[in-house]
DNA sequence: TAAGTTTGTAGTAATAATACTACATAAAAA
DNA sequence: TTTTTATGTAGTATTATTACTACAAACTTA
């Protein structure tokens, strides 16, 4: 079943004056699926015959299909907010701020979501439950990402090592096994010392899974699992922030699934970091 | 205007067992302001009349009236929603978990967002854009939002530090004067190095700012400034994972609002630190 | 059992919504 | 200018929806 959206961007072209102001009723209103024909035949200024033939044309049977269609879509894309009403603002204040960046968030994670292969996932999640040691590589502010990964990882029981330090990671890739497995953390997917880092791990035989924000980059194209953050980017926020977010989401996903598929061995060692930690606290 | 939960709490005890068939039907459909009276007659096995009944009890004056107002309240809940049904499942693949970790993401951002004072935020941005140096102290995985912290602030030109480890912590913290900001992060609240470490940095005049998960804890009490982020918990997944990602967009609001209050000097000092990170990367 | 309550049936009125048509007019393209 | 296209008006048929009523049946409770 085709989306409204699709429709419309289907009969783009041959769309008429008084369809689009019918379309633009309908996009602006909140609760579209409320309206009769007639309300929204005062709402855009056009007559009820005009917008039996723009449902026609869109190629609904009746009013009703289209309306029912329309109600069961914005409860999809309510959670994917549009990313231009959501630009942070200089003069917003920090309350606004932070439900924008919630916002934003919330959208990069939609666009993210969209494009996820689950087998691919899958698959890096197998890998990561069953390496040998585990390198988290990233430099700057994905750096700390690499370490974030590797203080979650940690707890699983295995060998994880977090590295900012590009001569060490030199060092690290250059003595990997097959059973290695490197996370690579770069927003741009170009970063120097991560390729050549990378180019060292893949020759040394260990799996390389990467996550980065840029698809079309020498980092995403040497990946064997590559997890692409999506984002919009917007004026006054560097599109990094919300791509760290979802880029910790990614480790948290993995995470999670290692934790879920790996034996007793790894639910064991979790339960004793637990432990461990709760200890430190008291 | 009351909400459609609070009319049927109120009449609670009236309710007869077909006015409570027709509540669950309304509550157990999806997209219930579809429902003409017919149909929701037929799936509730209660006659028309009842509904109308109903309608009148509650205090509607139409059915028309109550749709529209369910139509509303669906529209407002959709965003916050509910923990349970987020919930992750030890057999969800990557891609739900992913799913499920911006939905509770989300949900943990808006109850933050209700509790967030915008004036004592606005001074922890005041704070910071005027200080003399600031640190971000945590530990563990609070340690690693600490170095982000930092690495965003650094930006801005001052005098920035991240310290993970409790001695080097306590020896700034035995050192700091009145210009010196301590932005502080724990989980738990509990954290005993960083209560410490805190009580020094206090000692020695400086201005805390703390970013902590629980309310009635010996840190959020320590506060000059109190960041307090809300999760829910949930069986399988630690809600520390939510909250870090809270605690993240804590600092990246904080971040967005210096940057926008600070003057010529940090807008020139972002600027720079922009170019100096693109060179690296060519 | 008797009184009261709840619910359904059935019939109906009033209205609103949808769908359709034919024609007229306005605007745009040839 | 002519033709085509887009749009609106007006009138109307059809159906769906809402709203109401009175009465009967079923069920509860005293």
């Amino acid at each position: 079943m085709l989306s409204f959206q699709e429709r419309i961007l289907q009969k783009e072209d041959s769309l008429t004056a008084s369809e689009i102001k019918i379309i633009d009723q309908l996009k602006k209103h909140d609760k579209p699926f409320l309206l009769s024909m007639n309300e929204l035949s005062l709402l855009s200024n056009v007559s009820e015959p005009s917008i039996i033939r723009l449902y026609r044309k869109l190629g609904y049977t009746s009013y009703q299909e289209l309306k029912v269609t329309l109600a069961q879509e914005l409860a999809n894309q309510h959670s994917n907010l549009a990313g231009n009403e959501t630009a942070i603002l200089e003069e917003d204040l920090a309350d606004t701020v932070f439900t924008k960046i919630g916002d934003q968030f919330s959208a990069a994670m939609s666009m993210t979501r969209e494009k996820i292969v689950v087998e691919e996932m899958e698959e890096a999640v197998k890998l990561i439950a069953e390496a040998g040691r585990i390198f988290f590589f990233g430099q700057g502010l994905s750096g700390t990402i690499a370490e974030d990964g590797a203080h979650k990882f940690m707890r699983i029981g295995g060998t994880v090592l977090a590295e900012k330090d590009p001569h060490y990671q030199a060092i690290y890739a250059s003595q990997m096994t097959e059973n290695d497995v490197v996370i690579a953390i770069s927003h741009s997917g170009e970063t120097v010392n991560i390729i050549e880092v990378v180019h060292m791990a893949k020759s040394s035989g260990a799996t390389v899974i990467m996550i980065t924000s840029n698809e079309n980059t020498t980092l995403a194209k040497m990946a064997d699992i590559l997890l692409l953050t999506q984002a919009q980017e917007t004026a006054t926020r560097s599109d990094a922030m919300t791509s760290r977010l979802v880029q910790l989401a990614f480790l948290d996903t993995l995470y999670t699934r290692v934790v879920a598929v790996g034996g007793d061995t790894i639910k064991k060692a979790v339960n004793k970091s637990r432990l461990a930690v709760t200890k430190m606290k008291k």
